[in-house]
DNA sequence: CCTTGACCTGGAGTGCACTCCAGGGGGTTG
DNA sequence: CAACCCCCTGGAGTGCACTCCAGGTCAAGG
């Protein structure tokens, strides 16, 4: 029911140089240790790190996954903590609103280029404008 | 009808040193200069930092955008150049595909965070498990 | 007991994407 | 003509996110 680095290394895609960094930055929840001193992850780190691979892969910096994490992990009061947690979700879905919107620029642009190639396809041969 | 450099860079919110890292890296065309041999950018390389600004705000690399960009300059033949560009614009839609699933995977989450949170309000000053 | 393989720590090194000079030129303004 | 501002180049420096050692411990297999 625990799993050494290695494994989690394989399971999610990431180094164990990464998954060890990720916990000197207070991505990772310290993992417990055998009594020589490996560590031994909780299944769940699995689920996070998906979460941190994801939000990385959508360009947010470590920090900002830190921040966003930091409420699910809080140990202050359950008041202060769902409202800390209620907060940072908030500002996640603005984020990701941004990049919603990012995406959908890009989108638009991409129609766009399209648009361009087919109103050229019908005089093959042409030089280019500009 | 040609801009200078800072113009540019308030227009488009990056630093002059960047526009002019963008050109040695070969993701903005080579502008005309004046005879003092300053910069003279074409009102359209505003657009193209739009593009480039967008995709690197989704995580894409400057490799990434050249490539995706080479297409839309590129001098070869039409032929050749609308087949460039086809084989470039379906590659950013399956990237930006990819990116697209990351931000439902995201929105997901953020979803069961949500729902974890909401199921845990009527019992404040409970300590939360883990 | 010896080897092998997975793991440990602390610290140095890498690649990317800027960012910041120093030292100098050009053109307008007072 | 001096002061100013914007621009130039080449090169060094920065911050982030890893990535790669060297040198050592531990547990299992032959």
């Amino acid at each position: 029911m625990s799993l050494p680095i290695g494994e989690v290394s394989r399971r999610s895609g990431l180094s164990p140089d990464t998954l060890r960094f990720y916990e000197r930055e207070g991505l990772l929840p310290v993992p417990g240790r055998t009594s020589g001193g490996a560590r031994r992850y909780d299944p769940a780190v699995l689920d996070q790190l998906q979460v941190i691979s994801t939000l990385r892969g959508l360009g947010f910096g470590l920090d900002q996954v830190r921040d966003l994490l930091a409420a699910k992990s809080s140990t202050h009061s359950v008041r202060a903590r769902i409202d800390a947690a209620g907060a940072s979700i908030d500002r996640l879905e603005a984020l990701l609103d941004e990049k919603e919107k990012a995406l959908q620029e890009a989108r638009d642009l991409l129609g766009q280029w399209r648009d361009e190639l087919d109103s050229w396809e019908p005089w093959p041969d042409t030089p280019l404008p500009q």
